[in-house]
RNA sequence: GCUCGGAUGGUGGAACUGGUAGACACGCAGGACUUAAAAUCCUGUGCCCUCAACAGGCGUGCGGGUUCGAUUCCCGCUCCGAGUACCA
């Protein structure tokens, strides 16, 4: 404890040398560090932004995405969003709302376990310190988070909750009656009364029939076999990306060009035993739910192209019997999904993938070479190769063929790499005419092409228009495609050949992994079926293990836990839940976050109900945002959640771009760097390699040559060929990364400009949703507002000091201009334009000399939202209580002193400006027109021509046509 | 390939529903203050022509169009960024 306090003082008194050096050098009066400290430390002791669930105030709740806290801590472009959105929540304090703003850390997750396989590190210890790293980053900012509401995934007292949630889907099913999820008891009820026979749900494809009497007569273990069919998360042998580097299975959205998202190792498919959530039961309320929310359209759009709904038919193929040999049963056929049916007649040939399950029955001796030598040709191209050559066409014949339903004709069964196993049935009716993959086919394998359509042109593509009559059709011959449609609807279900059905893209999200770092899955088996532990006994916490790899065996790191068993018999799920299980629903716990007894008490959540405001980067358009929305639907199915969809308004916020910079090394004549560097401007004389260049020590692309050799000793003695004295450094846009030396840490940034500059630069530098680099080259102009804000409060001996006279109405009409202006630019999240205002406001009232009171203490408000230490500290000088100005009330906007009565209208010629006149704004367009045709001055514009028409638009323009 | 964004001075950007393009800031140049520097303040700064002022011409990626008037709307193209990947 002492030696802590005598640190504590070390560390204080070094504050005060660095910071009264500072002063002395600038001469500054505007002592942010002390204000800052002095505002953070009183808001943290005060609670000021603890938020209660009960108030009679309207609620508002703003959302950022939570962070992973990784060991590099956070760099200048994490804050951007939360910047954003602390501004936000701080205005709509303003505005009277009782606003949740809260902050956690997703915690769980594959960098922390990666360091503790390197180091035999617990996660948890790394994952803690990283958190008090990220901690001690947010608090210098200055955010209005309720840090009484913290939540992180990686504590049991939450994980207990999302194991919960877990036990919730394992005992629901879909109910496609009532169009939504339900208890598995009222379908136990259902099977015992009535078998399955009757019952609509979203089930596994390979559900047998059960009468009342089968399920009755089934063991428990038949029993529990059929009922994991329906429920909402369930195991299922699927083929999962498998990993062998890291151990473990990823999600598809973790898996980029055949290669792991996370360390690039190779991915390769493989069947496993895994958990599985029945997110395709949601695909249609997914769907539908995009069109009520407030999000982006990029974004949408990406979420509808991942469900990918495709309405159509399915149509079957029956099996030519002759040329099979070794036919298993007499009714053999291939079941194609087509979103063309009116195309039918031209199927000439049916494409099924490598990986399907008829290709060894489909294939006769002949051609069983050729097909082999073409499964083993596609098994060996990696996924990226695929992708490289999508114009060639490759395919192999299988010797058998099918007959086309509707007009008995019998088309060749290929195989092909472009017919996909996981989409549809992975089979296709294939129709050159119109397809232009199956046209390149048939051109490069001489297959027949037939045309539908009177008007198609199929000379050297495939023409897939509907326009036009159909022809070599049957029954549709002359029709159009509306009129066709239903016809062939009707045909399909009396041939008993199809129906028609919608097909989505989005499938199943697989919900395990190999893993040590995550939430354990709350379940045990027993006769190797899974049964979920007793509620009671959540949460079910994560063993302490040796080593967190792989047992021997190949079983997950959980496998290594010693004697860890349910009720000392049974074996647990050994892997774990999956990263974004934690996040799919952290929200709600915001709400209530000490809650023990629930995730989250039906009080609290029917007075937050969802997220006003959601702010995050758009890289999370597929996986959380969609999980999110899923998990929510779910709960509130079952009654828990009162809202169908989470977030109400979503903002991307862009990414902060690094910004590298460089030296120019001269090179010799053998091609070796040498020991002296060209100032960028002089580089093209030169022969020159480019080194990067700690962008800490360069400033507005001029390089410190002193903390240049300082950085790089083995330079120590390096010359430099400057330009106008000084060595320029060349710039160029790179991600942040370490490696680039472009990390900006915001902690070397409010240490020499404070966070309220900070802030106010971030907004400053566009468009929040705009992608842009990090430069700091802006961030003086910045730092100077403050200083002439901070001025107005002040004479000239820096003594504080305000007028208690009367505004005037210049005063009143600066005032009340930004008064609108902050209050619209926040209401449409154009942050950016509000600074600049603020620098316009400033300046007007610093060249009236205007330090009245009742202007200032308004300002001071409308800009407590950007710029909270700064304001906090004028706010109490104005003789207010600490603390109460995060709950002022936003200045009222008072039209009357921004009335004018003299416009300086510009007047133009034929569109073009010349001159502008002011006006009285009471004139009308005749009284204008006069005025401005018998203006001296204008005359010359009109260079002896007649006006022949004057546009008039008031307030606007004057524009008049010769 | 498809989908969605974007392109404005030396730089970041502004111009909200078609109405004075370049606000605000950085940078740069010049000046004041200072022994000097820092800080601060003042002036100028889209490009071209002009000694300069006045005046003029050009100008929002490129080419057209609609309009009294286009950075803004329409058509075609170029380039950059993001997402997606043979979806039947």
């Amino acid at each position: 404890m002492r030696g802590k306090l005598t640190e504590y003082f070390f560390l204080l008194s070094a504050w005060f040398f660095v910071f009264s050096h500072l002063t002395l050098r600038s001469g500054m009066d505007y002592h942010f560090r002390e204000i800052e400290d002095k505002w953070q430390r009183f808001w943290a002791e005060d609670n000021t932004y603890r938020v209660e669930n009960t108030t009679d105030k309207p609620k508002y709740y703003v959302l950022d995405m939570f962070p992973y806290p990784s060991g590099a801590g956070l760099h200048v472009g994490h804050p951007l969003g939360y910047i954003a959105s602390d501004i936000f929540s701080r205005y709509k304090r303003l505005r009277g709302f009782n606003v949740l703003h809260p902050m956690g850390y997703d915690s769980f997750g594959l960098p922390a376990e990666q360091y503790a396989i390197q180091t035999g590190q617990h996660p948890a210890i790394t994952t803690e310190t990283n958190i008090n790293r990220y901690r001690e980053q947010l608090d210098n900012l200055g955010f209005s988070f309720d840090w009484s509401r913290e939540v992180r995934t990686s504590d049991p007292s939450y994980y207990k909750w999302t194991q919960w949630i877990f036990m919730q889907l394992f005992n629901s099913w879909y109910n496609l009656e009532t169009d939504k999820a339900e208890p598995i008891d009222a379908l136990i009820a259902r099977f015992k009364s009535d078998g399955n026979g009757s019952v609509g749900a979203v089930c596994d494809d390979d559900v047998p029939a059960v009468s009342a009497a089968d399920w009755a007569s089934f063991s428990e273990r038949r029993q529990q076999e059929l009922l994991l069919k329906y429920r909402l998360t369930y195991l299922r042998e699927s083929n999962v990306n498998w990993c062998a580097a890291l151990g473990t299975v990823l999600a598809n959205d973790e898996v980029k060009d055949g290669f792991s998202e996370r360390g690039g190792y190779p991915v390769e498919q493989k069947k496993m035993m895994q958990w599985s959530m029945r997110i395709t039961a949601y695909s249609e309320r997914l769907l539908r739910g995009l069109d009520h929310i407030d999000w982006p359209d990029p974004l949408k759009e990406m979420q509808r192209n991942w469900i990918g709904k495709s309405v159509g038919a399915m149509v079957k193929f029956a099996v030519e019997p002759s040329a099979i040999s070794h036919r298993p049963s007499a009714d053999l056929f291939i079941e194609v999904f087509t979103t063309r049916v009116d195309t039918i007649f031209g199927v000439t040939f049916l494409v099924i993938a490598p990986e399907h399950e008829l290709v060894k029955t489909l294939t006769t001796a002949g051609q069983k070479d050729a097909i082999e030598s073409y499964i083993n040709q596609a098994k060996k191209k990696s996924e990226r190769d695929r992708m490289a050559d999508t114009k060639t066409v490759s395919g192999a014949f299988t010797g058998s063929y099918a007959v086309n339903p509707f007009n008995g004709d019998k088309v060749p069964v290929w195989i092909a790499d472009y017919v996909l196993a996981g989409y549809g049935t992975g089979a296709v009716m294939a129709v050159p005419s119109g397809d232009q993959r199956d046209y390149l086919f048939a051109k490069h394998f001489e297959l027949p092409i037939v045309p539908i359509i009177d008007i198609q042109n199929i000379e050297t593509e495939a023409d897939p228009t509907k326009e036009g009559h159909y022809i070599n059709s049957g029954p549709i011959n002359g029709l159009t495609y509306k009129e066709a449609i239903p016809v062939l609807h009707a045909k399909l279900a009396e041939l008993g050949a199809g129906y028609a059905k919608v097909n989505y893209r989005m499938r199943d999200a697989i919900f395990g992994r190999q893993r040590y770092w995550g939430e354990p899955v709350p379940v045990y088996f027993k006769d190797g079926l899974p049964y979920l532990i007793d509620e009671k006994e959540l949460p079910l916490l994560l063993p302490e293990i040796d080593k967190y790899l792989p047992t021997e065996t190949g079983e997950p790191p959980l496998g290594r836990a010693e004697n860890w068993k349910y009720q000392d018999a049974y074996e647990y799920e050994l892997s774990t839940m999956p990263g974004w299980a934690g996040s799919s629903w952290y929200w709600y716990r915001y709400m209530d976050a000490k809650n023990d007894g629930e995730f989250a008490s039906k009080e609290a959540v029917a007075y937050w109900k969802d997220v006003d405001l959601y702010i995050g980067g758009s890289e999370h358009a597929t996986g959380h945002l969609l999980y999110s929305r899923f998990w929510n639907k779910f709960l509130k199915d079952l009654g828990y959640v009162n809202e169908e969809e989470p977030f109400k308004k979503l903002i991307n916020q862009g990414m902060i771009q690094g910004r590298s910079n460089f030296v120019h090394r001269l090179i010799d004549e053998e091609g070796r760097g040498t020991n002296t560097f060209v100032s960028n401007g002089l580089k093209d004389t030169y022969d020159t390699s480019a080194i990067h260049v700690d962008v800490n020590i360069v400033q507005n692309d001029v390089l410190d040559l002193e903390k240049f050799k300082e950085w790089r000793p083995d330079f120590g003695n390096a010359e430099f060929i400057l330009e106008n004295g000084k060595y320029v450094c060349g710039v160029e846009v790179e991600k942040m990364s370490k490696r680039y030396y472009n990390v900006v840490n915001p902690d070397d940034v409010t240490a020499r400009y404070g966070a309220d500059t900070l802030r106010m630069y971030e907004m400053f530098l566009g468009p929040l949703e705009q992608s842009k680099p990090w430069n700091t080259n802006g961030i003086e102009g910045v730092f100077k507002f403050l200083r002439k804000f901070w001025k107005l409060f002040h004479n000239d001996k820096l003594e504080f000091s305000v007028s208690d006279e009367e505004p005037t109405g210049a005063e009143l009409k600066s005032l009340h201009k930004i008064i609108r202006k902050v209050e619209e630019d926040i209401e449409r999240f154009s942050f950016n334009t509000s600074v600049s205002s603020f620098m316009i406001c400033v300046n007007e009232l610093t060249e009236l000399k205007c330090n009245k009171r009742k202007i200032l203490r308004d300002l001071v408000v409308t800009l407590a939202a950007y710029a909270p230490h700064i304001t906090e500290e004028l706010w109490t000088l104005l003789g207010n209580a600490p603390g109460t100005l995060s709950y002022a009330q936003y200045p009222a906007f008072n039209p009357a002193y921004l009335v004018e009565n003299e416009f300086a209208y510009p007047i133009s010629v034929n569109g073009k400006m010349k001159m502008n006149l002011n006006i009285s704004l009471s004139l009308d367009e005749t009284e204008v027109r006069s005025v401005v045709l018998s203006n001296p001055d204008f005359q010359k514009y009109l260079e002896g021509k007649e006006a022949r028409k004057v546009i008039f638009v008031k307030g606007k323009i004057v524009n008049v046509v010769v």
